[in-house]
RNA sequence: GGCGGCGUAGCUCAGGUGGUUAGAGCGUGGGAUUCAUAACCCCAAGGUCGGAGGUUCAAGUCCUCCCGCCGCUACCA
């Protein structure tokens, strides 16, 4: 290990959904490797924690009316609860309610006014809540929904503070030209500097209309922006700030996991932040991939969702941790399924490393009474080559890991524990036992098995914390596994050991059929246990990246209170103004040049037939809309689009994880121009 | 529309700077074995390497075009 120190955040977990797998994902990678890298004995710290302030947290509490510290405090309760059985051993769990967070927020705020990158001003436009982010859209043709989460946009028109990220543009580009490593993977830095090449806006990081936050030092009536509060998470916890900074001077700069979904705010916001306040940068932002369930993002709407509730009443949590860095890559999306859970259990745990601890400590049992042979320094040109392919295994997984390579790193593992299980039936040992006179190479075969098996439990420790410690018990081995530094066991060292006696499965086969018929039952007829609900509402539930409030969706349904208000309540004369009116469709072909685009002519029982554009291209084409019945907005204001005016809209329902459209009809004939209302 | 990436055995994927019979894991089929969680070990698929051209003595591996996916971004809804 070359580094010093190591220190690894998790995205911050926005408190308005219940912990589900997407929060546990990177959580579970960045627990094995601290542990990976503790055991190596690199000074180690990782930060994990929540992210309670802003609007929608606010609401959730007035909905349940509850005050804003209990009702926060009782989601984190969960938090840290849903977690803890998956063996997850941070070493803080920061919130942005600490204070010392809170007042290290202001003095970062007041660093970047002091140098000029503040300044006041005032912000027109659209917000979403569940983003936290301002949306540039088009008012005259917009539904004004946000585009990620068709929820309601909000019209803000208020004061707000600026952070002159324009300025930061030059400086970022050349970050990442100099840094290769600082955005990761190769294709996510491509984005991001695609991005940022295409120009910065100065960012918006003030609100009035919200309390639930961190005042703006000396102009106490704005709240600060969200991302800035949570982002500077990482090094507030680190004490940076405040006169016990001893963490930050040992352990920044980090390494950030991140979901791809908010990779902008980390790559981009947040050191542009630290440059303008002279903070050093993070070493890497690592975008890690979404977990997918049949192609497709996971998540309640879809019915596809993973329950952690499920995954912890059927699975081990070696398992599912094992699972993540085995099945999926690293930086790319991945299929999770139980059925693939249970195929990798089976396989690779119960028949591959389970099977060789097994069958090696019966032997060790059966001939030698529990007493594991060692070996010898005599000739053992054949046991010669399962210690290099040992070796090898542990050279790449180390190779693997730093590079955040966590599957090939296990194959590099696994391809050791073949080799041994492939050692042993070539040798076998059980016809060397019959055969007194075979004795010592009996013993060394078994010797060499069991060394294999002990250099590789060391391995694959930090990803199999608790099963390891348990085949280390059961080859009664001492010390605890997660602090022996594989790469300082030597081949054949005296060790100390005990008498094997109890031995016992550590990875127990899964029935697969038995285990997916229970739960088909249970998703039949769902056990309310808290922490497997998604969200009630909107397409984005399950598989968000874990917090930092990327489209986390609103908190789930309260018990004996309605749902929060996530649509804004509006009167008869509100609707009165929208005049829709029924219509037929005459002529359509696609707007040339444009991807979504359809150019309408449709009769609305007007003297003049209308043209009108629909963003409906990818999924109607125009031959099969002519002649059909439409419902179209009539009084909307006109509206160019590429070049063409669009007089109205037409109206179809938003179906599904892309907003598939529908287009709305009647069921009898209606004349043309008939109004709805 | 712009930028980036992908498309290799049933499935998931490896295949720096072009060069022997294109690989691995899983699944499947066959064999061998019995120490072990019916596990392990051995053998097998004969895959137009998305399509079409081109460069080259030689191309999954370079170039051009096309098709189909995906991401970011713009436009749009």
């Amino acid at each position: 290990m070359g580094e010093k120190t190591f220190y690894v955040t998790t995205p911050i977990f926005y408190v308005n959904a219940k912990p589900h797998i997407g929060h546990a994902y990177p959580t579970l990678v960045a627990d094995t490797l601290t542990r990976f890298y503790r055991q190596r004995g690199v000074d180690s710290y990782f930060l994990t924690g929540t992210d309670e302030h802003g609007i929608n947290i606010e609401r959730a509490a007035a909905a349940r009316g509850v005050a804003l510290t209990k009702h926060v405090d009782e989601i984190v309760d969960e938090f840290k609860t849903a977690f803890a059985p998956l063996g997850i051993e941070y070493d803080q769990w920061i919130r942005t309610t600490d204070p010392g967070h809170e007042a290290a927020v202001a003095k970062l705020w007041r660093i970047l006014d002091e140098r000029g990158h503040i300044y006041k001003s005032r912000y027109e436009g659209w917000y979403c809540p569940n983003c936290n982010e301002f949306k540039e859209v088009d008012e005259k043709t917009s539904d004004l929904v946000c585009p990620t989460h068709e929820r309601p946009l909000e019209r803000l028109a208020e004061e707000s503070y600026f952070f002159r990220l324009s300025a930061f543009q030059e400086p970022l580009l050349d970050h990442y030209a100099k840094h290769p490593e600082f955005v990761q993977p190769d294709v996510r830095r491509n984005e991001v500097i695609s991005f940022v090449a295409g120009g910065l806006k100065d960012l918006s990081i003030s609100r009035v209309s919200v309390k639930w936050g961190i005042p703006v030092p000396g102009d106490p009536k704005h709240t600060i922006y969200v991302w800035f509060d949570a982002l500077s998470n990482y090094i507030t916890a680190l004490g940076w700030g405040t006169d016990e900074h001893q963490k930050f001077a040992r352990y920044w700069p980090a390494l950030h996991l991140v979901g791809k979904d908010i990779l902008r705010m980390h790559a981009v916001y947040w050191p542009a932040f630290l440059m303008g306040a002279g903070i050093e940068l993070p070493r890497t932002v690592y975008a890690h991939g979404m977990l997918l369930r049949g192609g497709q993002k996971m998540g309640k709407s879809l019915g596809n969702a993973i329950d952690l509730g499920v995954l912890k009443r059927h699975f081990a949590p070696d398992l599912i941790r094992y699972f993540l860095l085995r099945e999926v890559a690293f930086g790319q999306d991945g299929e999770m399924t139980y059925e693939a859970l249970i195929d990798r259990s089976n396989s690779d745990l119960a028949d591959g490393l389970g099977n060789l601890a097994s069958r090696t400590l019966t032997m060790v049992r059966n001939y030698f009474d529990g007493h594991p042979p060692r070996l010898r320094n005599e000739e053992q040109s054949e046991t010669e080559d399962v210690s290099s392919r040992i070796e090898e295994a542990k050279r790449r997984f180390d190779e693997e890991f730093v590079a955040l390579n966590f599957s090939r790193g296990l194959e590099a593992a696994w391809a050791g524990i073949a080799r041994v299980d492939k050692f042993i039936t070539d040798n076998q040992p059980w016809k060397l036992a019959k055969d007194p006179a075979r004795r010592a190479q009996l013993e060394s075969v078994l010797a060499t098995a069991y060394e294999a098996l002990r250099h590789l439990v060391l391995l694959v420790a930090p990803a199999l914390p608790a099963t390891s410690r348990e085949i280390w018990n059961q080859m009664e081995l001492a010390g605890d596994p997660l602090t022996i530094d594989p790469n300082k066991a030597v081949w054949g060292e005296p060790i100390e050991v005990s008498k094997i006696d109890r031995i016992s499965p550590a990875f127990p086969k899964l029935d697969k059929g038995k285990i997916m018929a229970e739960i088909e039952n249970e998703n039949a007829a769902p056990v309310s246990e808290g922490v497997e609900a998604e969200d009630g509402g909107g397409k984005q539930a399950g598989n968000e990246s874990a917090g930092l409030q990327a489209g986390m969706p609103a908190l789930p349904e309260v018990p004996a209170l309605p749902g929060p208000p996530a649509t804004q309540i509006i009167t008869i004369d509100d609707f009165a103004k929208v005049e829709l009116r029924a219509a037929t469709v005459l002529e359509a072909e696609k707007v040339p040049k444009a991807d979504k685009l359809l150019r309408l002519i449709v009769d609305l029982g007007e003297p003049q037939p209308r043209q009108i554009l629909a963003g409906i291209a990818q999924h109607y084409a125009p031959e099969e809309i002519i002649g059909r019945k439409i419902i179209v907005v009539a009084n909307l204001a006109p509206r160019k689009l590429r070049g063409l005016e669009s007089n109205g809209m037409l109206l179809a329902a938003s179906v599904g994880e892309d907003g598939k459209p529908v287009l709305a009809t009647f069921t009898e004939d209606v004349p043309n121009g008939a109004r709805l209302k």
